[in-house]
DNA sequence: TACTGATCATTC
DNA sequence: GAATGATCAGTA
C-alpha cells in the first residue's frame, strides 16, 4: 500500500520542539498517529516493512529525503523505530547505511557515515509483538541517545575490521557474524541484485549490495542503559 | 529461539 | 541502481 500523507507536517525549529513532538507520541497507538495524518493503516507489515519508519518522520517533520545523511540534518539527529518484542526488549536489528563496496583510501572512521548517522540518534520505541495487530500497537517513550566513548571504540574497532577486509577485496570474507556492535548484511530486494565491488586483485567485480546493521544485543544494551538512567 | 541471509515498498 | 524506511523467514 503506498504511503500517502493527507497531513503534512512543518519541520521542527529546533532539536528541542522535535523531542517534545516526539515526547508526544508516547502511549499513543499507531492507529492514532496514522488517523491524524489521515493515512490507513496495513493490516500487516509483511509488505509495508518501513510503514512505522515513514509513519514516524511524517508525524514529527522529516523532510522525507532519501539523502545519506541523518534525518534531521541541522541538528545532526537520526531518527530510528525501535521494535520491541512482547518481552519489551528490541527484537529487530537496526539498519544503519549502506556499505561502500569500492575502495577508497581516504575512508576513515571519523568521516564515515556510520558514525554521522550514529552520533545522535532519536530512538522511537514501538510495540512489535506480531499477537497485536499493527493499529493497536503502542509507541513508547522517545529518546535521544550518543554512543559513549566506550562504545564508540567499539564501533570504530568493527567499522574498521570490516572496511579493511572490504578494502582489500575481501567481501567473501565478510559475513554477519564479524563484529561486536556493527554487522555487515545483505541489503537488497533480493539475492540477485547487483551493485560493483573489487576482489583481491583490485579489479571490478558485481557484488550483492550490503549494508551496515547494528546488533539487537546492542540496541538492547542501549535501551537498558537508557532506562538506567531514567 | 536467536541469528543470518533474504526480501518488501518508495523515490529519484 | 542507490538511497531511504525496515521486517521476514529458514535454519543452526
Amino acid at each position: 500500500m503506498p504511503f500517502d500523507p493527507v497531513t503534512r507536517v512543518r519541520p521542527p525549529a529546533s532539536s528541542e520542539e522535535l523531542l517534545a513532538r516526539a515526547a508526544g507520541l508516547a502511549g499513543k497507538t499507531l492507529r492514532q498517529v496514522a488517523g491524524e495524518l489521515g493515512v490507513p493503516v496495513p493490516g500487516h507489515l509483511r509488505q509495508a516493512k518501513g510503514w512505522i519508519g515513514t509513519l514516524m518522520e511524517n508525524y514529527l517533520g522529516a523532510n522525507a529525503g532519501s539523502l545519506p545523511e541523518p534525518d534531521f540534518a541541522e541538528f545532526g539527529v537520526e531518527l530510528k523505530t525501535l521494535p520491541l518484542g512482547k518481552n519489551g526488549l528490541p527484537k529487530e536489528s537496526t539498519y544503519v547505511c549502506q556499505v561502500p563496496l569500492l575502495p577508497d583510501p581516504a575512508a576513515a572512521w571519523e568521516n564515515s557515515l556510520v558514525k554521522r548517522k550514529l552520533f545522535r540518534v532519536l530512538w522511537i520505541p514501538v510495540e512489535a509483538d506480531p499477537a497485536i495487530a499493527v493499529a493497536g500497537r503502542r509507541i513508547g517513550s522517545a529518546f535521544l541517545w550518543s554512543p559513549d566513548r566506550r562504545q564508540e571504540k567499539i564501533l570504530r574497532r568493527d567499522w574498521e575490521e570490516l572496511m579493511e577486509k572490504i578494502s582489500l577485496g575481501n567481501l567473501d570474507q565478510v559475513s554477519a557474524r564479524i563484529g561486536q556492535y556493527l554487522q555487515i548484511r545483505p541489503k537488497a530486494m533480493d539475492a540477485r541484485s547487483l551493485t560493483t565491488g573489487t576482489d583481491a586483485e583490485g579489479h571490478l567485480v558485481p557484488s550483492l549490495p550490503r549494508g551496515f546493521y547494528l546488533r539487537v544485543s546492542f540496541t538492547r544494551q542501549i535501551l537498558a542503559a537508557h532506562h538506567g538512567n531514567t
